[in-house]
RNA sequence: GCCCUCGUAGCUCAGGGGAUAGAGCAGUGGCCUCCGGAGCCAUGUGCGCAGGUUCGAAUCCUGCCGAGGGCGCCA
């Protein structure tokens, strides 16, 4: 429908001779329904153009949309300074539903926008260094959500966690947890953390269950496999079960695990490095060799290798971006705010290696700040305070957790009390909108157990519907499409659980006012309605699986 | 000091050139003779400040104020 108006009025100002900026003329549903079901503001942006004043141009635009035919259009207002208001019959939006109904939850609303093309997407890529911080469930659930917007619309999108399974923070964990194992104090600048002592206990347990102990002790078993080496690689995979375990538990997965160390093994530093190099953006200069990343708008240059012989873990980052590019024509990055100095070094690193500037694509979040009872918990690893999104999880539930990290803009900081958000938990939103669902649900199990069918057939009339409730959830259905378009265009996934909400609230309003299944109503009507409310549970069900977001039957 | 993000209702946040700025929570008052009351309806207050661009600014630009983050041969 959209495509259809928004051709009549540009073939309209074509006729009038207006040389019309199409970047700026608006094709917009308002805010208000008296403002008809579409509005443009072609009149206002291209009056300077034409000569005349906007009501007037205004004018002359709506007279021509009106002669043009254009299917369910029932009258053109002219409105305000000058915008052009279409008022549509009902029918516009039936055919929306039949649409819907016809494409189900695996058709309606994709786009195929990104079709023939690649994404490659990493985020979360905590250090295996500890259990997940409540923080990086945000990247996650904003992650996962985000690849889920991807392929809905047609792209192939390969997720990925980084792993940093070498260098000093492997060293220091594998220490910190070989002198909990040996009851020493950890290093001053170690892992200080509660679970480095529960973890040193599982290493002892399991050591002690694989019989080879002995008399010698845990302790001397980790000292023959390697000591330090071996404590941080046991330390490694325990961490990363519980970072999957967690991200899985709120629905969260990825295509790849990549180790650095692996990818380190490959010869992959000094095949980047080799590159550098022939591009001409490597140099030396005390005693260091340097990456003259400020020729591409990063604020100084870097050192890929200390004057110590030591590569820094910008070369190995170098490497992986650059790999990345094998598996995706686009490399997105979702980093955290701390993070976002890192970005033109790496930027300027792929360019000169030869990958188009547009194609790769940092998104910074702003940082979650974690509340516990009102109170403000500063991370420390010092200290080693720690909120785990294993907590939270478990505290809330999963939809419960995701739904509240994907209310709000990545933009904006995000503040979580978990004791606010428990103590409230069953107010959440979330649940609002699974309600709806589990209401459809039943609908349709009352509707079975009447011996009607729940799904009318296809061709059902649907000109029953025309109530403000029923036209209002229709609207609601009708937009999702450029809901999922938007969301992803914008990075924002948050657009979903916004639209989500909205939906949810038709809903419920068409539900409270137009009765289904009751006996007096006409059995046309009854099919009508039955029609609309399948409609609204393939949009919940789309919302909520990119959301990440358990749709019920029953609650 | 420089750079990035943010400042909207009592609280948590949507809205990011368009007409009368929304939701949840909290408060108050209503709504169950048949489909799930985890629901529906009503009710009050608000765009940090000052300029600018525009027919039109919460939205774009500049400055100021405030909050968070970043500015290593650390990772």
């Amino acid at each position: 429908m959209e495509a259809v108006l928004a051709g009549a009025i540009s073939t309209a100002l074509t006729r009038f001779g207006v040389d019309a900026d199409p970047s700026r003329i608006g094709l917009e549903r308002p805010a208000r329904t008296d403002h008809g079901d579409w509005s443009t503001n072609a009149a206002l942006v291209s009056a300077k153009g034409a000569g005349l004043p906007p009501r007037e141009l205004a004018q002359q635009l709506a007279a021509e949309l009106d002669g043009a035919g254009l299917p369910h259009l029932e009258r053109t207002e002219v409105a305000g300074p000058g915008f052009v208001n279409l008022h549509l019959a009902p029918s516009w939006l039936h055919e929306v539903l039949a649409e819907v109904l016809l494409e189900g939850v695996d058709g309606y609303a994709c786009s195929d926008i990104g079709s023939g093309q690649t994404v490659n997407l990493e985020f979360v890529s905590a250090n295996p260094t500890g259990p997940l911080h409540a923080g990086g469930g945000r990247w996650g659930a904003f992650g996962d959500s985000l690849a889920r917007l991807f392929r809905r619309c047609g792209y192939a999108t390969v997720t990925e966690y980084y792993v940093n399974d070498r260098g000093a923070q492997m060293e220091l964990f594998g220490r910190s947890l070989a002198a909990r194992l040996a009851g020493e104090p950890v290093p001053d600048d170690g892992y200080h953390g509660e679970y480095v002592i529960e973890w040193a206990n599982e290493l002892a347990v399991e050591l002690e269950a694989n019989s080879a102990v002995g008399d010698a002790g845990p302790l001397a078993v980790v000292e023959a496999r390697g000591g330090t080496a071996f404590a941080a690689s046991w330390g490694r995979e325990r961490a990363l079960r519980d970072v999957a375990e967690s991200l899985a538990a709120m629905n969260v997965g990825f295509d790849r695990w990549q180790s650095e160390a692996s990818l380190v093994d490959s010869g992959a530093m000094d095949d980047v490095i080799e590159r550098l190099r022939d591009a001409g953006r490597v140099y030396e200069q005390d005693g260091a060799v340097w990456l003259a990343t400020s020729e591409f708008d990063d604020a100084k240059d870097r050192v890929l290798r200390r004057s110590d012989g030591e590569p820094t873990y910008f070369v190995p980052d170098i490497a992986y971006h650059h790999a990345k590019f094998g598996r995706g024509d686009r490399v997105i990055d979702v980093l955290g705010a701390d993070h976002h100095g890192y970005v033109p070094r790496i930027a300027a690193a792929m360019q000169m290696l030869g990958h188009a500037p547009e194609s790769y694509e940092a998104i910074v979040g702003q940082n979650v700040t974690l509340m516990r009872d009102g109170k403000v918990i500063e991370l420390s690893k010092r200290t080693g305070t720690i909120v785990e999104v294993r907590e939270l999880i478990d505290a809330v539930g999963p939809d419960v957790a995701r739904f509240a990290f994907l209310l709000q803009s990545i933009d904006s900081r995000q503040t979580i009390d978990i004791d606010l958000l428990s103590a409230q938990a069953a107010e959440n939103p979330v649940f609002y909108v699974q309600y709806a669902h589990a209401r459809i649900a039943s609908v349709a199990r009352r509707a079975e157990a009447d011996g009607v069918a729940s799904v009318p057939p296809p061709g059902t009339d649907l000109s029953p519907l025309s109530g403000d409730r029923e036209l209002a959830l229709l609207r609601a259905l009708e937009v999702l499409p450029s809901v999922v378009e938007t969301a992803l265009r914008e990075r924002a996934p948050h657009k979903v659980t916004t639209w989500v909400r909205d939906l949810a609230a038709a809903f419920h309003g068409f539900y409270h006012d137009c009765p289904i299944l009751h006996s007096q109503i006409p059995p046309e009507v009854r099919d009508a309605r039955l029609c609309l409310t399948e409609g609204t549970r393939i949009g919940l069900a789309i919302g909520l699986d990119l959301l990440g977001v358990d749709a019920p039957e029953a609650m």
